[in-house]
DNA sequence: TCCATAATTCGACAATTATCGAACTATGGA
DNA sequence: TCCATAGTTCGATAATTGTCGAATTATGGA
């Protein structure tokens, strides 16, 4: 996933209304809702709710599709495993921002190896 | 990390100079790097920069500091695994988003669980 | 065909975001 | 004290984003 997308991917989701609508969609599950229910769902006028899809299709992050009257939506988990993988590999140190409680839930909230203090540095202050 | 916060560091993130400031800062580690060395590695204006970093920093992102008549930036990686914990528990299907390279390196690139054409609904089309 | 439903597009507007030079503040050295 | 360096803040401006009612398109049933 190339830098221009995540761009979009993360711009899409940086907006209270198209967060907590693809959080719906990805409760949904590959079932998806349709787009009045996330309107109503969200409390947003259908006209907004509309305009908030078509970012978040654009970004890739949704699918569409028409079932007779109704365009369902469904959350796309590969473009969103793209953009974690993205954030894992640029934007973490290492694999240092994931909880590994998914593979050794015994170690937790703890890491190891960045330290939160840095001592080495003895003269900083912090800027007000 | 409540849906504000984690809204506020997305939208940190999805700007083209602010997502190559905040990778040099991981790359850079704990020390950090100065708000000049930033500019010029990015290309963009000192007082861009500075505009730039302060989204970083009312994001929590980053963490500045000061030393001598430098203001020393540096990635917070736990506010960043913060974020990478809220979208893998609301914005994955649960870790199904995660590559599983870390913990499994020899199961790769091929998820099981989720159907990239959903053949269970035959009589859907695509939006064109 | 006619109507109701589901959704998008349009248009106007407000609000926010991004840009960048100029002015200002803080720090440290001569 | 005076000057140079490092950054931020200010101000003006352009561009983008978000909102929502009204108009429009697509679909299916009577």
């Amino acid at each position: 996933m190339d830098a221009v997308s995540v761009i979009r991917a993360l711009g899409a989701l940086a907006q209270e209304h198209r967060l907590a609508a693809f959080r719906l969609l990805v409760q949904a599950g590959s079932e998806g809702l349709p787009a009045g229910a996330l309107a109503e769902a969200t409390g947003v006028p259908a006209s907004s709710m509309s305009f908030h899809l078509a970012q978040l299709a654009n970004a890739g992050l949704v699918t569409q599709r028409r079932v007779s009257r109704s365009i369902i939506y469904a959350a796309d988990y590969a473009a969103m495993g793209g953009l974690m993988a993205y954030l894992t590999e640029n934007c973490c140190a290492g694999e240092g921002c994931l909880s590994e409680t998914a593979c050794a839930p015994d170690t937790i909230s703890e890491r190891p190896g960045i330290s939160q203090e840095r001592p080495e540095i003895p003269q900083e202050r912090n800027v007000s």
